[in-house]
DNA sequence: TGGATATATGTAGTTAACTACGTAGTTTTG
DNA sequence: CAAAACTACGTAGTTAACTACATATATCCA
């Protein structure tokens, strides 16, 4: 844990993987320390279908940034959870529609306080002088206009 | 790729394990238009042994911050691609002494100005109003002095 | 000085993501 | 309106990390 962090913007990478690991971790503590029976990386799906209510299973995927088949394995552990329900689409058979349970429901509302939670403990911790979520935002941009391979190429070209 | 950035702070483990994939996407790609046969994986590992010298397995698995099964794993593709090479310790012969081969070392001298031009490209990527390798000193240093689970206990027992 | 403890490395098995590919419906078009 | 192309979903296999356990060597102390 050392050399890493003195190397600095080149191991942005490896910095960002473990940062993102370290609160994932602590998170799967929190819903524990609650009493909750939820993981982490079942977030982005719920929190979606909280929303959205009803989707596809290539549309929960598009809005979450995984590959679908990642997506249908997440389903697939939360339809066994019972978190999640799922049926046919009767205009397009190929789609089928997921919607959260009853129970799914009940999850969510037993975890808003803990987001609430969260989300202050969060904003204690990355608002700092440099803001991490406006930094990813401006650098998630940047690379919107132009990847880092591109930008690479680009200052090659240049010398 | 929708909702996960509207929702902000309590998806942010998501969003720095999306940006690292990327950058390290790029990174590969990077490496490839140079013709240069580096996967950014081992960037850790060889810029480590580049500095250091010689280390053994448990020195640099705590260097680089991975788990040392993770390491040797690493350390296997590389002694397969003679980019290092490692010895038994005379003195503690419980230990393997590891350190860059003639070819390690030429890919190093080969991979420099690579490295140099990912630098510029990476800081000019991050180096927005709020740089993000600040950011994440910032909340790395906050997590130090409290995690985000003693936080959320904290922020709990207050109301 | 030898038994207990600690350290270094290695192996096995797990996990959570991915890509590649296959199948079954839907839509478009010649 | 049938063939071609496209879309949605699913399965298989891969990858890169992890934890848990096993083994070998070193050190410490009663």
């Amino acid at each position: 844990m050392n050399i890493i962090d003195e190397i600095g913007i080149l191991a942005i990478s490896t910095r960002l993987q473990r940062l993102s690991e370290q609160l994932r971790k602590d998170g799967a503590q929190i819903y524990s320390y609650f009493n909750i029976d939820f993981e982490p990386k079942w977030f982005p799906v719920i929190y979606t279908l909280h929303v959205k209510e009803m989707l596809s299973v290539v549309e929960i995927a598009s809005e979450i940034g995984y590959s679908h088949p990642s997506t249908i394995s997440l389903l697939k552990e939360l339809e066994k959870e019972k978190i999640i329900s799922s049926k046919k689409d009767k205009q397009d058979e190929r789609k089928r529609l997921i919607i959260l349970t009853a129970k799914g429901k009940e999850l969510v509302s037993k975890m808003q306080p803990v987001w609430s939670i969260m989300t202050k403990a969060l904003n204690e911790i990355t608002n700092t002088q440099n803001n991490l979520l406006r930094a990813i935002e401006e650098a998630e941009q940047n690379l919107t206009r132009q990847g880092f391979f591109q930008k690479a190429i680009e200052i090659k070209s240049k010398d």
